[in-house]
DNA sequence: CCAGACTGTTCAAGCGTTTTAGCAAAATTC
DNA sequence: GAATTTTGCTAAAACGCTTGAACAGTCTGG
């Protein structure tokens, strides 16, 4: 029973090079030919249309005649005649590059997929022709629609072609509003689920080393920091707010300062600073969540489910964004030309924060 | 200056919803209208036809017209003549979902992206329907050929349809040899390279924690290691090789076994083991590399570069599987059927092993 | 038993290209 | 200056499918 019966009648054949023999692949003709009716009949059985009139012994004659030849509509064909593919493209400056921006992809595609629609990607490492190439290429192959999509949130410029498509842009957004959908993370609401972690746990002072590196996450997640403390009725005191290159080394080297401000608790402003922390704060003899409790951002998996103590933080929603742009896209749901539709940055606690310890 | 001229006289036009007005996209028809030509001569001038006589004034007339009209081909209408179209189908088990292995899209994107082909992605995490239907519509769009890959280097079963396509295995390779081009990481070259960088300074007694998972990796990683023990003229020693599961747990997890032996360094089946392993050693008061020498396997980047120290390791060669991958399905590398070709994973050295520090 | 309504199916045009064969005019040859 | 070749371009078929109009039959109701 070893799947031979794909290939009938061939006996001691020799080394049938691996692409099996579809010189000429089934058309419909054939199909059609085969269960002695037009063509139009196949296509109307094959479509299930709703007004046709096909007699059940007909349609069943098809049905087994499609089978028996093994028929393959041409998708080519279809969309020729249709006007428009069944593919959605996504343009990324990196995500493939990226490790986790990547689930930005898997997002689009489980959505469109969804939908009945194929992935058309191109990964331009931000080359402005590459980019343009494969704009143009995307156009010509009749995309629905296209993502643009950038590994980290920023704002980006529009490129001329995409224009001529129906696109959404992800993780980014243009500076001027009103030009162009956009779906984004909502960085204010993650910071502020970050600090609260910290201040559901009982902690008063809390630290933020945020970035260096200008971008609307670290507006953002300082904002939500403010947000939360506010909330809690804790007046924002700029001196526990440092400064760091959001990397380990950035986080470790941020250490001794840190130390310096005398809090019970830190917020990084992503996972790769606080697994710097970690280190730096292990060499001080402190222990986490103990001495000193940690959260991040990005919920990076390989780095925070599996620190020790795996850390706590907020989901950087790469899948929600890359699903939420093919819905938006597809007019599923609501697209405000105004600003960027924001997605939530879900927390997620693991045992670098205390259950409850009050400072 | 911004970007106005693209639609020409919307004065004061209201909100025009961002899809740029394409009522009936241009056709070769209508360039050739415009230019006062046949579509033949339009065709024969886009194309660039070597046998194709021009005068040059014709081609300079259609030419403008082309761009006057902002032209664009329709590539289904081009793949419906031709028969195949210019895509090539990556089908994934995860690909997207795991962050390193989203390396094997980049590299097959680039490299079909270089001979003029176009990507079409369908991630199915394993599941055998949505496989079934990812294959299907890539044979329906006419796909040059489809590249059928695995996040993690495993032997894989062949589903029927892929058969009706031209494919080539990435990552992953058939049991039955013969079966079908493969690509995949040379894993004992890998574990030697690895070993040899620990050889190299200076340790001899060497232990290896391989995964408890079995997998070609388990295998030609441990391989590796003896290779390059016996090139050294070391003997082995079973006693030598722990095992434990392939993650940070796993590694931290083995700490303490691993002091048991009494060696100098150790290679471990992978990055993650090496960063739990790390926090066992500290944890034991040992430092890297001074008291025992650490080297990984994968080279996370997010991981590897940045531990402290920073781990050296060898290359799991994602990106070239997947340009690789590319190459042999279009033929321009050699691709036997009878086994899978293996592509060598590079070490890359950092500081978790000293330059030169015999035991 | 006939007009009208269904039912089941086919005709044929059309989607936007590519490409081969062929035609007219211009250039070249002898 | 006729014969031949070359040049520049076009007609039209083909690619595989969809779809609205049309056409025979078969039913129904009056």
């Amino acid at each position: 029973m070893i799947s031979q019966e794909k290939n009938p009648g061939n006996a001691a054949a020799p080394v049938v090079h691996a692409r099996a023999g579809r010189a000429h692949p089934v058309t419909l003709r054939e199909v059609a030919e085969l269960a002695g009716v037009s063509t139009a009949t196949v296509s109307l059985v094959i479509n299930k249309k709703k007004n046709a009139r096909i007699a059940d012994e007909t349609r069943q004659r098809v049905t087994e005649a499609i089978a028996q030849l093994g028929y393959r509509p041409n998708a080519m064909a279809k969309t020729l005649v249709s006007g428009t593919s069944k593919f959605i493209g996504l343009v990324a400056d990196g995500v493939a590059t990226t490790p986790f921006a990547g689930q930005i992809i898997h997002g689009a595609q489980d959505e469109a997929w969804k939908h009945g629609y194929a992935l058309l990607i191109a990964n331009t490492e931000g080359n402005q022709d590459l980019e343009k190439d494969a704009i143009a290429m995307m156009l010509e192959y009749k995309v629905r629609g296209i993502l643009y999509s950038t590994w980290f949130h920023r704002p980006t410029g529009i490129p001329d072609t995409l224009r001529e498509a129906d696109f959404v842009l992800v993780n980014c957004f243009s500076p001027d509003a009103g030009a162009a959908r956009a779906v984004v993370p909502d960085e204010a609401q993650g910071g502020q689920s970050a600090t609260q972690i910290l201040l559901r746990s009982g902690h008063r002072r809390i630290a933020f080393i945020n970035t260096t590196t200008p971008a609307p996450a670290k507006d953002g997640r300082l904002q939500g920091y403010k947000d939360a403390l506010e909330d809690a009725g804790i007046p924002f005191d700029p001196d526990l707010v440092l400064e760091a290159y959001p990397d380990q080394e950035g986080g470790y080297g941020a250490t001794d300062d840190l130390l310096q401000l005398g809090v019970s608790a830190v917020y990084c402003y992503n996972d790769r600073m606080a697994m710097g922390l970690y280190d730096g704060l292990r060499e001080n003899g402190l222990s986490i969540p103990e001495d000193i409790a940690v959260v991040g951002f990005d919920n990076q998996e390989v780095i925070a489910a599996h620190l020790r103590p795996p850390l706590s933080t907020v989901s950087l929603p790469h899948y929600e964004l890359g699903a939420a742009g093919v819905r938006m896209l597809l007019g599923l749901d609501a697209a405000p030309l105004e600003s960027a539709v924001k997605i939530a940055c879900p927390a997620v606690e693991r045992d670098s924060v205390a259950a409850h310890s009050p400072a």
